[in-house]
DNA sequence: TTATCTGCAAACATTTTGCAGCGAG
DNA sequence: CTCGCTGCAAAATGTTTGCAGATAA
């Protein structure tokens, strides 16, 4: 029998939580980390890393990396089935989307070629609307 | 104006190119260093990583990372239009496909948040045929 | 000839890990 | 009191860069 630890409510943790909560836009680590030092919450990056990758992967959070960077972005999903992503390019707003006819092509795509244990990622990039009228008056 | 210096058929370069237009699989910086290794090309690691970024920001190659993960993987598409891969986890053998599905869908979406200039990626991921058996038996 | 390419080693950027002490329950 | 969590520093990972010598054209 595997023992899972039980997990401890501390500042950090619940600093993490409640700043991942807060915000509509992905963060990466060293973000998250600054701004909790910026709101007075003394953390180590190590510390911020270590939530983010259980928050990760427990599902409490969703991962991503715009354009193939090096750097992974974090955010809280409220929407807690599988979905994805419409990202602002511009501000990083982001607007969760689920999908029927995606992951009914992916599994038609996958059985027509033989492969097993499929999964799929999705990400949508663009100009939210007000980014756009940005764009059109500048 | 911009002088962009020509480029010199080396034996370094030839010899990647060669071995990326003979795979069907994405392969990463490292492994295609083993396998020129291995095929009696003297060439240094990072000798390819120059090369296979070239190849990538010209377009000749194919691009992308397996569920997230930090090792990039290249690949030479023979499909030059827009297109994604259905990929096996384990041996890294691709099928490119387009699809219109998808196309139409993430326009759909665009239109309903009001996002302009949309672009996605998609990417699916899992056992080949071949990889699934091996799973099965082993 | 000469500018580009190469190999090597060292630098980089991001993330992970080891460990001694801290602190939630 | 206990065991999980933390900060720090050090390590690991994957990729890029600087430079002196090699080489394609």
């Amino acid at each position: 029998m595997q023992r899972v630890p039980v997990q401890r409510m501390t500042k950090q943790r619940r600093a993490i939580w409640d700043l991942l909560r807060s915000q509509t836009k992905f963060l990466s680590a060293p973000e998250v980390h600054d701004l909790l030092l910026e709101s007075g919450t003394r953390i180590g990056l190590a510390t911020v890393y270590r939530n983010l990758q259980a928050l990760a992967s427990s599902g409490a959070v969703d991962v991503l990396r715009v354009d193939n960077s090096d750097v992974q972005l974090f955010r809280y999903c409220p929407e807690k089935d599988h979905h994805h992503h419409l990202v602002c390019r511009e501000c990083g707003t982001t607007v969760d989307v689920t999908g029927n006819v995606l992951e009914k092509w992916a599994q038609t795509l996958a059985r027509e070629y033989g492969f097993t244990k499929v999964s799929h990622s999705f990400e949508l990039f663009g100009l939210c609307a007000s980014c756009s009228e940005e764009e059109n008056a500048g």
